[in-house]
DNA sequence: CCTTAATCCTGGAAGC
DNA sequence: TGCTTCCAGGATTAAG
């Protein structure tokens, strides 16, 4: 589930809590999760002996850095979560569905958990063989990337533009949700070929996108079943989504009223409003299914 | 190139 | 109440 803004909530939390601090012991509870060096014999490439030095994020992967320079990068895929539980009682088993459970000094530890197991978890020597390895397949970071180096990006793909903004490997952090609501707040078309907007469009893209995801990162996320933070806690940002989930009701737009669209786009729900997003300069007929 | 569907999993909601 | 079906924040792969 988690996109840029939960995936930002996580490691700011995470950092409060974890930065500075060794981890004691790992418990690998689950062992098809981790891929890297980590084996039992081995378990200093998940951190064991390790003072947390740092948390970064690219997209929606984050990297745990040691002090010895090692690098755990974990990915939450639709249903993961990393969250500190403060001075568990020794009896206490961990929720279901948790793969990884790291001890820290001094008692707290974090859980890793993912039911729906499409996240995981990836061990690295160094920060750099994590960006050469596996963060070389990503694209700038959504709260990163400038309008120039977007507007390049999409001026070699004939594809939709959500389709191309949901492609990792183009732009890294996007997901479904604010995908959804970045096109609303744009006026675009989700079927819009990627390659037809022009520079002033594709600026006002980057710009909105921005403040939208800024947004949500201050809401604390959006919490639609499983997104909690590193804390425990949800987030509020579901509130205020204008077209995610609301296929079928009022468009919020001014003075629209109009009934929101529900479509299937690169095999995943897509809301919009047809009068607030229309299909300007584009041969209709070439990308709408005909009647 | 492009798009679509299947696939990896679990569990909640909706339908009967 | 219980059973079945569909659907979900992601991402890769194979097939058309």
């Amino acid at each position: 589930m988690p996109e840029l803004p939960e995936v930002e909530n996580v490691r700011r939390t995470l950092a409060g809590r974890l930065i500075g601090r060794t981890v004691a012991a790992v418990d690998v509870r689950r062992a098809d999760v981790v891929e890297g060096e980590a084996t039992p014999a081995a378990p200093e490439a998940l951190l064991v002996g390790d003072a947390v030095e740092r948390i970064e994020r690219l997209g929606k992967q984050l990297a745990i850095v040691g002090g010895s320079g090692r690098v755990v990068c974990v990915h939450l895929g639709m249903t993961g979560s990393l969250v500190v539980r403060a001075m568990p009682q020794p009896a206490e088993a961990p929720p279901p569905h948790t793969h990884v459970v790291w001890r820290f000094a001094g008692g707290d530890e974090l859980h890793f958990r993912d039911p729906r197991r499409f996240g995981g978890v990836w061990t690295f020597p160094s920060e750099a063989a994590l960006r050469e390895r596996r963060w070389h397949a990503l694209g700038e970071d959504a709260l990163v990337i400038t309008p120039a180096a977007l507007a390049a990006a999409l001026s070699r793909k004939r594809q939709g533009i959500k389709a191309t903004l949901l492609d990792q490997a183009v732009l890294a952090g996007m997901g479904n949700i604010y995908v959804d609501e970045l096109l609303f707040a744009c006026g675009i078309h989700p079927l819009r070929p990627a390659g037809s907007l022009g520079p002033v469009e594709v600026r006002t893209l980057v710009t909105r996108m921005r403040r939208l995801l800024n947004r949500a990162i201050e809401a604390g996320g959006s919490t639609l079943r499983d997104y909690v933070d590193g804390n425990g806690d949800a987030g509020g940002f579901q509130l205020r989504h204008k077209v995610y989930g609301r296929g079928g009701q009022p468009c919020r737009g001014r003075g629209c009223g109009c009934e929101l669209a529900s479509i299937a786009v690169a095999g995943r729900t897509t809301v919009y409003c047809a009068a607030c997003q229309p299909l300007t300069g584009v041969d209709r007929e070439s990308i709408l299914p005909s009647p």
